[in-house]
DNA sequence: CTTGACCCTGTAGTTACTACAGGGTCTATC
DNA sequence: GATAGACCCTGTAGTAACTACAGGGTCAAG
């Protein structure tokens, strides 16, 4: 049970943030507002903590804010079937998967055209015509 | 030589751009200013169109606002060797394959955390679990 | 002469922060 | 008790690349 009183500073060394964007996470409902020193300092406890490690986590996953808070809601409601949570998660890992699939055709586009540059001049450039003309 | 004049609507149905991004262009020095009609209308000329086209080609490839401007300043000074052309076209595919390669450990993290689920109740998921402790 | 499609400028919204500006507080040291 | 420096506060504006209005003007057809 610790109940030590953490400043803003210290939840953003701990965690890897910096203070404007733990202030922001409040300000978007995703941390709950802390009570307050006398002199107007926010007073943070071990829970926001975890509360912000869990936040941290689910950025560092690629998660969208909105779908942290749903998490959020989603974790907060124990006795929840956790099917919803892995909807979330699912979804992440959909999006993932399409974008990797879309760079990967990116870059094979940049590599054919990458390809035929044979670096003389801009006139002859075919990266250049590659993109001054349609299709191929 | 056609010298037909286009109107914004003509150049965004032609390239499948939204007006609001072929002014967006303009004001922001992809897109030459054109003169205008009587009306104030922007009357634009195939050349305007060619320049759209490249820049759309170039975004869909992934290229920011900025390595477009650098692209569309290179290509017009065609005497010059397209040595810069090719860098900025490589960064770019660099840029691609370090998101790829970000993105597919992603989805190794995401893939450990979902496999773990047995779909329960939220007290016992091991995504919310994944998420609140760290590392493993 | 009115309707509807089109055009104009300018501003605000989107995501997820980050960076100030312009202040107040706290702690240590002289 | 004064002062320096580290820390905290609110609120606003900036980033990328658009997109979406609001509130107007123009133009062609009927």
């Amino acid at each position: 049970m610790n109940r030590e009183i953490l400043t803003i500073g210290h939840l953003a060394r701990q965690t890897g943030t910096k203070v404007e964007t733990i202030r922001f996470y409040e300000k978007n409902g995703l941390l709950p507002e802390p009570s307050r020193t006398d002199g107007n300092y926010r007073a943070y406890e071990q829970e926001h903590l975890d509360r912000l490690s869990f936040i941290r986590r689910a950025r560092d996953l690629g998660f969208s804010l909105d779908q942290v808070r749903t998490l959020l809601m989603l974790a907060d409601d124990r006795s929840q079937s956790c099917a919803a949570v892995d909807a979330v998660a699912r979804e992440r890992r959909n999006e993932v998967e399409r974008k990797i699939s879309d760079l990967i055709a990116l870059k094979g586009e940049l590599d054919r055209i990458i390809d035929r540059c044979e670096c003389g001049i801009v006139a002859d450039c075919r990266i250049i015509e590659s993109l001054s003309t349609a299709g191929s």
